[in-house]
DNA sequence: GATCCGTGGCA
DNA sequence: TTGCCAAGGAT
């Protein structure tokens, strides 16, 4: 039994937001739905758009029997439109291979499209109770500086970082669950990346990384993304515009949306490549 | 393992 | 103002 376990456990018990998939009543679609929406997105933008999409499509087989145009633009402005598509194309294994019941299992959920070792994790520990490692930029982030005194974690996840994350996972099933979501939760709300909460940090004490005098990363240089001008800047602005439209749009306004041809015919044709838009003549569409 | 893939809030 | 970055996955 790790001494971590009943200050971070008893700390999520008292801070922990009340969010929709983690209402006891929230369904493992539910669960797998705000997954896929919360990689690489903030909570606050995602609590809308999840509530919206359950209404709406209450389980996979609502979703699955739409076009995956209407997926993609509910989606709204969440950010990488193809989890959007691979949400789609998840709900219909899930009709199709589960009967249309989201599968219980870590190697039955990776083998969902958008569903990697993370998010199998989380949906197996969170939706029904597994005991996983999951490992997540949060996690890796506590885990990092709590036992290995290091700011930031490793670019990608080392053997070490598992073997370390697997010897704290507690022995029994639901505390291992709760725990999973708790050192999330500790990560997203007092161990954040930019400016720590180190005095409402319920393992403070025993923190490898306080304990040596918070020593800075000194890692390779973490990579900022280019933006202003880029494929991405492109394909976002043309999605924008097939969004924000009912039915087709002409290839005129889209000549607005991105003045650059080249790059504008390029994106148009990775975009139709990823199944993001169709195109008709001179028309297109989600 | 390195890259690519959106978006918008914030220090 | 602008770089940073927020519950990753696929190739």
């Amino acid at each position: 039994m790790s001494a971590l376990h009943d200050p971070v456990l008893d700390w999520y018990a008292a801070h922990a937001r009340d969010l929709p998939w983690r209402e006891p009543s929230a369904s493992p679609w539910s669960v797998l739905v705000s997954e896929l929406m919360l990689q690489q997105t903030p909570v606050a933008r995602v609590l809308p758009v999840h509530t919206q999409w359950l209404e709406r499509w209450p389980t996979p087989a609502h979703l699955a029997a739409e076009p995956s145009g209407e997926a993609v633009r509910a989606w709204g402005r969440l950010g990488y439109p193809r989890r959007a598509l691979r949400l789609h194309a998840a709900a219909a294994a899930i009709v199709e291979r589960y009967d249309g019941e989201v599968p219980d299992s870590y190697d039955e959920l990776l083998t969902l499209p958008g569903v990697g070792d993370y998010t199998a994790a989380a949906v197996a520990s969170f939706a029904f109770g597994r005991r996983h490692v999951v490992l997540d930029t949060n996690v890796r982030r506590v885990l990092g500086r709590v036992l290995a005194g290091r700011e930031f974690p490793p670019t990608s996840v080392t053997r070490a970082e598992r073997e370390e994350a697997t010897e704290v996972l507690p022995d029994d099933e639901a505390t291992a669950a709760t725990w999973a979501v708790a050192v999330m939760e500790l990560g997203a709300l007092v161990c954040t990346a930019a400016s720590p909460r180190c005095e409402d940090c319920p393992v403070r004490e025993q923190c490898a990384w306080r304990a040596a005098g918070y020593p800075a990363y000194d890692g390779p240089p973490r990579r900022g993304q280019a933006w202003q001008g880029t494929d991405r800047q492109c394909r976002g602005r043309l999605m924008a515009v097939l969004r924000d439209s009912d039915g087709p749009v002409h290839r005129s306004r889209l000549d607005v949306a991105w003045p650059d041809a080249d790059q504008r015919e390029r994106c148009l044709a990775s975009l139709s490549q990823d199944g993001l838009i169709m195109r008709k003549g001179d028309t297109f569409r989600l």
